[in-house]
DNA sequence: ATGTAAATGCATGTTACTTGCAGGTGTAAT
DNA sequence: ATTACACCTGCAAGTAACATGCATTTACAT
């Protein structure tokens, strides 16, 4: 499994589009979410952001509101992985299918996995689809990495 | 509380033996807890046992405190099903197979379905196996159901 | 340049646990 | 049955992760 790299160049003028287009105002503490989020590897905590923008003179509190803001606006995609804090994520933009990639956390190490490339629906056994009592959008899977077993 | 004279009743020898062979001494919280959940149809919240039993005299911590311990000697099984609140369930004794069965959540109402005798291992294709970077031991299931869809 | 609705920063509140500790209770050994 | 003592309980206080209220500041259409 490959874990999400990046390699673009965060584009600040494509962002202050996206968040107009959502129609939310471009302000200094949403590029930077929007930017460090560009950069991480995987999901990021509310916390870790908040941090780290702190020493860039940002406030938590409105950390904490841009983030919920932005996964409204879906910009970003909100996500519970099972120990009780959010986590947020840049949404790709062009590819709408890319946007629900599976996630696989570690109960021992808590390290998260995107398993981009497969969606919620391919992933699942056509049993299971004609099992459930609704429409299954998101699933979650929760195990052992190598690592840890 | 009313308990049902014909279908099955809660044992509570079995219960109290089961939590003596975890090591762990059988009180009256924990005897209750253990009944209380065996009338569920579904996991219950700490907030929602706790509630129920500070009616009978138990106190909030010790309700809280006996789930933990209970769910670490595996008399139950703890689960977060995002919401950021923890779900307990009486873990069958007899069947280990059946302890693992899925669980649905739907994102509007909040409902949980448990869809029981499906495992996690039968749930998943093939192909997310292979792709997947460890063992997967649980998988979560997120959706609308038919009322909310 | 300017008016105004939206966003921010600071303080305070809330929810869902979590921990500390003195006193009570279940168990095994007498 | 009695006793000893580690385990468990109840009450109070603490903590983590947000959520909210409000006065001030800022973005942006005009």
């Amino acid at each position: 499994m490959k874990v999400t790299k990046r390699a673009k160049q965060p584009d600040f003028a494509a962002y202050r589009d996206r968040i107009r287009q959502a129609g939310l105002r471009s302000t200094q503490a949403r590029v930077a979410i929007l930017e460090r989020l560009h950069q991480a590897s995987g999901p990021m905590t509310h916390a870790q952001v908040a941090e780290e923008l702190e020493n860039r003179g940002f406030d938590k509190t409105t950390i904490y509101r841009s983030l919920v803001e932005l996964a409204e606006a879906r910009i970003l995609s909100r996500m519970e992985l099972g120990d009780h804090v959010w986590r947020y994520e840049l949404r790709d933009s062009g590819d709408k299918r890319q946007d629900d990639h599976l996630h696989f956390v570690c109960v021992d190490c808590g390290r998260i996995e995107c398993l981009e490339g497969t969606s919620a629906q391919a992933a699942l056994a056509p049993s299971i689809k004609r099992a459930a009592t609704g429409t299954i959008s998101d699933v979650l899977l929760k195990g052992h990495c190598r690592q840890c077993e």
